[in-house]
DNA sequence: CAATAGATCATCT
DNA sequence: GATGATCTATTGC
């Protein structure tokens, strides 16, 4: 079954049970190590959260405090703990006042890397998504960036600090994960180190951001 | 198409 | 008090 019967058949409860069988999930060790190698290697794996699924199409590493776009560049705050603490975690922020914004943190405990995921190909619940973003126009606009996304299988700052190998929102890696070219450029919608390439992404699928 | 404005609030200076 | 890891609607070509 190719990803794209997988959504097309979008009755959430099949293709999620599809998922689980064809796949695990991603462990600790995955996200302890370098910010970058976790930004290119997420590409392609599957987001699971409720009755709704996704697969990572595009993401952002945001360094630390050499990196002038990332919010740990303030150093060690309220809002940045779970950016110290142990990696497989999820850092969720709200920003421009309307927006949620879903990360991983990357790295051992006390090194504050994050990968920013910007774009999901939906898999499961596509019936869900779409009344919770009744605005999209088509199944790739559903979370084609980092605020649909987050809107499109309901996470909200409730899962900051959430433990990604245990749920209620998983990642999980297919055992024969299909090949893609991958995508490098500059990060998006960020001022300082605009230059820098660390945006990942799966280079001519419709789901990328912009 | 591309450019722009508005919504709206947590966080840090 | 300003800013921002965004999205949408609207305007103008």
């Amino acid at each position: 079954m190719s990803f794209g019967e997988l959504a097309i058949a979008s009755d959430g409860e099949m293709a999620l049970r599809e998922i689980e069988r064809r796949s695990y999930i991603l462990p600790r060790s995955f996200y302890e190590r370098p910010t970058v190698e976790v930004a290119r290697d997420i590409l392609g794996k599957i987001l699971v959260h409720g009755r709704t699924a996704g697969r990572i199409v595009e993401a952002e590493a945001y360094l630390g405090e050499q990196d002038r776009a990332a919010h740990a560049w303030h150093g060690l705050t309220p809002r940045t703990r779970v950016l110290y603490g142990p990696p497989g975690h999820a850092y969720v922020y709200f920003i421009y006042g309307m927006y949620e914004c879903l990360n991983f943190v990357a790295e051992p405990e006390g090194v504050p890397g994050c990968v920013l995921i910007r774009a999901l190909e939906p898999l499961a619940g596509l019936d869900l998504m779409r009344r919770r973003r009744p605005k999209a126009r088509s199944v790739h606009e559903l979370a084609s960036g980092p605020g649909k996304l987050t809107q499109a299988m309901g996470i909200t700052r409730r899962l900051n600090g959430a433990d990604l190998t245990r749920g209620p929102l998983l990642v999980r890696a297919l055992r024969n994960e299909p090949s893609f070219e991958l995508g490098v450029g500059p990060r998006i919608g960020v001022r300082h180190c605009a230059d820098w390439p660390l945006r990942f992404y799966i280079r001519g699928h419709p789901c990328v951001s912009r």
